[in-house]
RNA sequence: UGGGGCAUGGUGCAAUGGCAGCACACCAGCCUUUGGAGCUGUGGAUCUUGGUUCGAAUCCAGGUGCCCCAGCCA
């Protein structure tokens, strides 16, 4: 296939491409506008890539804005959190800017309008404006302030802005139409009083603060951006992007919106994931089981499945809900390419290899990735006792399973033949020790004879493993859609999202390096955890093999 | 009962008046020293009613359903 015919098309880059063909625009430059309010999630990295991505595609350009408008609730912490993700997702932008950094010449545009007598200070309590707003089906009434001369708009402005009056006394609104059906368009507020906290970069300063509506479309401008490319929520909100721009007389980008990213079995809102943070549900922000970028990266996704998987998803305005599975099989997707493979046994069963030497230690030869030649082999010690995974053994097997049972025999991988012999139970009737019998012909898992077993199953040795950690994650949510129905999102949570396991895993994976992220063999895709010590290494399990298998089982039920 | 938007297999996205296709999921089979990976195949969709047209997912009209908007949040 051609790098062309791989591009991907949407009704975003068509509109692009025809600004360009039309000359409406003869460059095109993005924006990136994330408000430093919390951590980015993989809702975030849709549209980010939009930005980016069309912004490259058309050799032009992206800026890095943040949209720091409210002191309330921003905070410097989270701007390097949000480009060191960013920065992860290989995203590149020519200038990082701030919407303070355009606080005074905006403040002049303010005043701009208010000289043409297209803003007024509005003395009304917040209860009267919004009283005075209207309903959906009744248009609003006009403000008793609505009709100050200029100069005294001027002189209130200045005012307000020199800190005069108090929080919420007054605001500074454009002069629209109180009866129009766009309720947006009903005289909205441009600038509120805040005195309190400082602002994360003007201090001070201000004491105003712009509102959305009046310093995202302005600071488009003023940065000459070309496209300002949102979500779909504000497709309510362009004919006003379009009357301040109107008004002003100035350069005029183009806002187009766009579905944002919605995925089942989580929650994507800010607020609804401080919650899961803030009473505990989860361990922290970069909790492995969030959808937050840094949790993902902790649980060892890669930025490149996340952006295959963003790519699959594609670009369009119908509301949509995508399957975690699909995520969940980018990252399989990109791993199985690149992830060594490794024995690790979970859930430890112990197997005795009665005919074996007592003190013979055969070091097998193992591949390291199937799927990648050149990642050559490794040598894993063998000796009498191993671990094997319990879910690989049966007394009674059901049908169809062809693992290990009495009088079975399986391969070890990349080791002998076994059969059972016996078994060893305790007092409560559990059977807490395998024994078997090798075939020493069948070194390294061919038989000579030509024999064939059903089941290949992996192990460790039981002197030569080490002890590790295992965090076994699932779904965090058990419906599809937590924020339906009554009890609200945290009535859903899944009481089995986190496992803690204690395994074995073969002598390479007694010291990872953090991060480093290895298949072990017929479970799973784990990465290193940061807490991991010298003497006790921390495994995240980041997706699952597929088990055919399981799901076998999982229908016969 | 105002305004804005959206309707294509289970899910997400294509088809820009000319054979409804791709991916994920599902199902069946082949292969396999991972019940992994890979390969092959099956089933399944144009919200509805009418109209225009040789021909409609696409154009027109009506209907229905869903989403967004009444923050001094973004």
């Amino acid at each position: 296939m051609s790098p062309e015919e791989n591009k991907p098309t949407d009704f975003i880059r068509e509109a692009v491409a025809e600004d360009l063909r039309t000359g409406r625009y003869t460059y095109v430059r993005t924006r990136l506008p994330p408000e430093p309010n919390g951590y980015l999630h993989i809702g975030h990295v849709k549209a980010f890539m939009i930005d980016y991505l069309i912004a490259k595609e058309n050799n032009g350009e992206l800026i890095l804005r943040f949209d720091d408008t409210n002191p309330a609730k921003e905070e410097t912490e989270f701007v390097e959190a949000i480009k060191e993700d960013a920065r992860w997702l290989g995203i590149e932008w020519v200038k990082e800017t701030y919407a303070s950094d355009y606080f005074d010449l905006l403040y002049e545009w303010a005043r701009t309008l208010v000289k043409k007598g297209l803003a007024y200070v509005d003395d009304q309590t917040p209860e009267e404006v919004s009283k005075n707003r209207g309903t959906l089906t009744e248009p609003g009434k006009n403000s008793p302030f609505r009709d100050r001369s200029v100069e005294e708009n001027l002189n209130l402005l200045e005012r307000m802005k020199n800190g005069e009056f108090p929080d919420g006394s007054r605001i500074l609104r454009a002069k629209i139409d109180m009866a129009h059906p766009n309720i947006n368009m009903r005289d909205p507020a441009m600038y509120r009083i805040i005195h309190e906290p400082p602002h994360h970069r003007t201090g001070d300063k201000w004491k105003i603060y712009p509102l959305y509506d009046w310093s995202h479309g302005q600071n488009d401008s003023m940065e000459g951006i070309t496209h300002s490319l949102c979500s779909l929520e504000y497709e309510n909100h362009r004919p006003l992007y379009e009357w301040f721009l109107d008004q002003l007389g100035v350069f005029k980008p183009r806002q187009i919106e766009f579905a944002r990213l919605n995925m089942n079995y989580t929650v994507m809102s800010k607020r609804k994931l401080r919650r899961l943070v803030e009473e505990g549900h989860v361990n922290g922000w970069d909790d492995p089981r969030m959808p937050t970028l840094r949790a993902m990266r902790r649980r060892g996704y890669t930025a490149e499945a996340i952006l295959d998987f963003i790519r699959r998803v594609g670009v369009a305005k119908n509301y949509s809900v995508t399957d975690v599975a699909l995520l969940e099989e980018c990252v399989r997707d990109d791993l199985n390419k690149h992830a060594l493979r490794r024995m690790a046994v979970i859930r430890p069963l112990k197997v005795v290899i009665d005919n074996y030497p007592n003190d013979l230690v055969e070091e097998m030869d193992a591949v390291n990735n199937p799927e990648d030649p050149s990642a050559g082999t490794r040598k894993v010690p063998f000796s009498k006792v191993i671990y094997i995974e319990q879910d690989d053994f049966r007394e009674t097997p059901p049908p169809k399973y062809y693992r290990l049972y009495p009088g079975n025999e399986v391969r070890l991988r990349y080791a002998y033949f076994i059969k059972c012999t016996h078994v060893v139970k305790n007092d409560a009737g559990e059977v807490v020790e395998v024994h078997a019998a090798y075939d020493p012909s069948t070194k390294g898992g061919d038989s000579p004879d030509g024999r064939k077993v059903k089941s290949t199953i992996h192990w460790v040795s039981a002197t030569h493993a080490k002890q590790a950690e295992v965090r076994m994650y699932d779904r965090l949510f058990t419906k599809e859609d937590p924020e339906e129905g009554e009890e609200g999102f945290l009535a859903c949570l899944n009481p089995n999202s986190l496992e803690i396991l204690t395994g074995y895993v073969e002598p390479h994976l007694a010291a990872p390096e953090v991060g480093s992220r290895f298949q072990f063999e017929r479970l799973g895709y784990f990465c290193a955890d940061r807490d991991s010590t010298p003497e006790n290494p921390v495994f995240n399990l980041t997706v699952n093999l597929k088990d055919t298998w399981a799901k076998l089982e999982k229908k016969a039920k």
